[in-house]
DNA sequence: GCAACTTTCGTAAACGTTTACGAGACGACC
DNA sequence: GGTCGTCTCGTAAACGTTTACGAAAGTTGC
């Protein structure tokens, strides 16, 4: 079922047809009716090759993720409650969403250069963003609008927005100290991703503005992984000089480092306090309930929805890029108590 | 970067350009070299549009998720990796993958339908797959190639893969009779989706193996989900008549369950035993180690991508409809444990 | 009653690609 | 040298859609 078979089918043309479809101006309201009902009545939806070559535009917006990543492996409902909101919003917009994966074993940089080619999105959001990311300096290059989810450092003509880790960092730390703790130890990603970054810089704000020495050796880079908790867990609870608190900047880690604590006779809270990052359904059942920060995921779906399509916008005011830093509220836990000899 | 301009470049006619990029025979070596040269050097890559338009193919596969579905939300690196080696089997086919989210509030069959009706995709790979599934009657009736994981019983043209339910929930039953349980709970899923079936068909199967009558009361359906299995721990642990021992379907659940017997001072293995479903980097973090069974999931999404793609051979020995059951590998853990009386 | 304008619609070109068809060049063979 | 076949390539149509343009019909104003 095609357009000229839909107008064969109403003794009309397909201009007509079109226009109808589209709600141009310049088409009888009556036949506009009888063009609609009929393309109910027997299921026509326009072809998206042939409109999208026609207009260069494909309606569709692509989110990037890297599958294989451990960063990624992780997820847990983070993503399908994002996407979902994300989704909701767009299809109002009458647009659709596809998620494009890119397989660990790709170059991402060859990954995006197909895609842009292709032609098969309009907008792109990236994640997994990373400090000196090359996939934004490509992107850059191309007229593609994209944002990122996570602000990096490279420049470029993009939007993006990102969760306050600096703020949550600097707010776990002042937490900390306010019950009497004086150090504390922070796990962060080993590899690139920006936020590892923006969680360190909110972490050092904290510590100078409480006055503290920085110990490089409290610095703890692990993979962002159970495993990698575990890790971090087993490392922190075997130093010498046993740190009183541990923030972390990510949620995967902690049910790893819980796990760990429990091997070594460890409780979180009462030995070492721990503070985690985003509240997830998971951490229900991790005991002592972990302190985290709450983020409403919906929201943030919402609004990268918003943001991607502000960029396609034809009223300059609009499609101006932006960026934006989403706050979090903390949330207390069990897991941060006052340390146990008040504090070396 | 059209054809157009790169067979100018060289002085060369768009048609020739174009078999030459598509491996069609009749092109000289000489021009052949220098037209791949030219391309790469100016970073031509045909535009998805216009040849879809002209082939009535995409070289696209999709993958349909439901996002905002509470049995997927609790989504570990399950997709992730999965997607991941699918994605890189279908890149040696050259073909792309695009995750196609029916966002929670659209109507999976609408939402069908405009993915068939706009082309994007060669073939489909459904998923959540239901025991009564509409969807499936849909694609049927249209011409789109599609395969579901899990099995459904709608009929229809289609391949599927799905996991061995029926013989995990078998093989649990028997280890643990084994080991002189007699009041064996079940914790099913509250919705049609067919893995539950099969799970209670291999369920009772096992029951009746070993000559033990059916208890309805021990039969449980929640919400595949953290909070689910919370709910579900604690409806088991608070029995009169305690079972000494509970399956569940999903390893979701296992989470929960172990926190509600947590609250309620009550050890998985001890007091009741627990065998979860598929085994997953959380595992290790539980306590004691939940028995569990394996499953490899390079191997499930590289098989995924291979039968999806024989859908679409113009040999019809290989396009022929086929379905496969995975089998999972049997992992002791500390969560199975003789029941305490010795059995009731 | 004619010009000017509005409303509505049909025609055809264009988007970028693939491919059927035919043409030209060249060598082989009788 | 003419015929045939092979190799290589250019031409043009086709995929399904949108939209600029113009035509036809109807309306208004004088």
């Amino acid at each position: 079922m095609n357009i000229r078979r839909l107008a064969d089918h109403l003794n009309i043309s397909i201009g007509t047809v079109s226009r109808a479809l589209n709600n141009r101006p310049g088409v009888h309201p009556e036949t506009l009716e009888k063009v609609l009902k009929a393309a109910t009545e027997l299921g026509y939806v326009a072809n998206q090759s042939g409109r999208s070559l026609r207009r260069g535009a494909t309606n569709t917006i692509g989110f990037v993720i890297e599958t294989g990543h451990p960063a990624h492996q992780a997820g847990d409902q983070f993503f399908y409650v994002v996407l979902d909101a994300m989704n909701l919003y767009l299809a109002e917009q009458h647009y659709d969403l596809v998620i494009l994966p890119c397989h660990s074993a790709d170059d991402p940089v060859e990954f995006l250069s197909r895609v842009i080619a292709r032609g098969i999105v309009d907008a792109l959001v990236m994640t997994a963003t990373r400090r000196v990311d090359h996939r934004i300096a490509q992107l850059a290059k191309s007229k593609l609008p994209f944002m990122t989810l996570g602000r990096s450092e490279t420049p470029g003509n993009y939007s993006w927005i990102d969760l306050d880790f600096e703020g949550v960092a600097l707010r776990s730390v002042q937490e900390a100290v306010k019950l009497g703790h004086r150090r504390i130890a922070v796990g962060l990603p080993d590899n690139d991703v920006a936020l590892g970054y923006h969680y360190k810089s909110g972490y050092l704000k904290g510590l100078a503005e409480a006055g503290f020495p920085v110990d490089e050796s409290l610095i703890i880079r692990v993979p962002t992984s159970e495993m990698g908790g575990f890790s971090l867990g087993k490392q922190v609870a075997g130093m010498a000089d046993q740190p009183t608190a541990l923030l972390l900047c990510s949620e995967v880690t902690a049910a790893g480092v819980y796990a760990a604590f429990g091997d070594m006779g460890i409780e979180a809270g009462r030995d070492i306090s721990v503070v985690a990052f985003r509240e997830n359904p998971l951490m229900r059942f991790l005991n002592p309930a972990p302190a985290c920060f709450r983020l409403d995921l919906n929201a943030l779906g919402t609004r990268l929805g918003e943001t991607v399509l502000d960029l396609l916008s034809p009223d300059e005011e609009v499609s101006q890029r932006r960026g934006e830093i989403v706050p979090l509220s903390f949330v207390p836990g069990k897991s941060l108590q006052p340390p146990r000899s008040g504090g070396v």
